[in-house]
DNA sequence: AGGCTCATGTAACCGGTTACATGATTAT
DNA sequence: ATAATCATGTAACCGGTTACATGAGCCT
């Protein structure tokens, strides 16, 4: 449901082939929502089918030819739809696989799950960094987008920094807790 | 993947049923995991192919004959084949629809997306109460557990309530900058 | 009779992942 | 030569959801 719409919201920019997606996915919004190119190409395909978006052979001497997608009258109106609709289950349907195994960590010693908690401070860290070059792509991909638009990529760019500071902080206390049944 | 775990989990505890699994499962970890009953069927006849649970009929005259299952030696080596595994993709490959319908919320009136912000407060306090009957529910299930078991099932709780904060706070923050556009 | 709890499933579908596969063009 | 970038896919699989389906026994 939601990498086709992704693509839509990518295409009402602009056209794009797959290849294009591919990059812009993993340069704004890859630390909330990742995609493999297959799988964009598939839904490429289907979005045509369902006539959300069309597209044109697109020849070139310099490079390989390529195939730019444009979104339909019927793919905004899709797209907007989406927009709108209620999305509650993103809260009550929250999946974490690491609070899963954590919740059952008592059956390991607690120097092991310690040890799994720096690995996790240390993802923590490392998807920070990622995350770091957000503001720098933002810069880059702003012209001709209205500053108001722009907001909303910066409210998703908090959401990451708070979580991921969140996230830093919840295993440090655990890791104390932790420390005493050592 | 996790759910298979998660019902072995379950089981190194003490034998259940798929009913008893289905319930176990809505009052403790359902707000970062929750399961249909039908796929905890479906898994327990999977894990039983693979010889990680085996089960026992029981006959009742009170109530419906029912399979009570028990994790087997092997069972539990896949399960702590699991704890101590690495789980660094919860932290790269998280998804979040929300965000993904927000980052593009720039083609809809502020109005709209102030809307949809307030909406998603209100989930989060709905979820927040529903998280409130934790603390029962852990005290309910303690019995026979080690203390420093009963730890680990806290930090999950405790990542919640922290988590479920910091989306109040942050969707509070993201209307005060829109409101500046309505 | 009707509703609740207990109890177990099947079938179709769907979004997404993994692995594999190919090939043109450009720069070094 | 060969690596990098550009460019597009297929096929098998998998974890999970949705909808549907059934039925025993208890309590009121």
């Amino acid at each position: 449901m939601s990498l086709s719409h992704g693509i839509l919201g990518f295409l009402s920019y602009g056209n794009m082939t797959g290849y294009d997606l591919a990059k812009v996915f993993n340069s704004s919004v890859n630390f909330f929502w990742c995609a493999q190119n297959s799988h964009i190409y598939l839904e490429l395909n289907k979005l045509e089918k369902q006539g959300y978006v069309s597209c044109e052979h697109i020849i070139q001497s310099d490079k390989p030819n390529k195939k730019l997608y444009h979104i339909t009258e019927s793919g905004k109106e899709e797209f907007l739809n989406w927009l709108s609709k209620d999305s509650s289950e993103t809260v009550e349907k929250n999946k974490n696989a690491f609070l899963l195994k954590l919740f059952f960590s008592g059956e390991m010693k607690p120097e092991e799950s310690i040890k799994i908690l720096k690995k996790f401070i240390d993802d923590c860290q490392k998807y920070s960094d990622r995350m770091s070059s957000i503001p720098e792509n933002i810069s880059k991909n702003r012209d001709g987008i209205e500053d108001y638009k722009i907001l909303y990529w910066e409210m998703t760019a908090d959401f990451g920094y708070s979580y991921i500071n969140l996230c830093i902080e919840w295993a440090k206390r655990c890791i104390q807790k932790l420390e005493v049944y050592k």
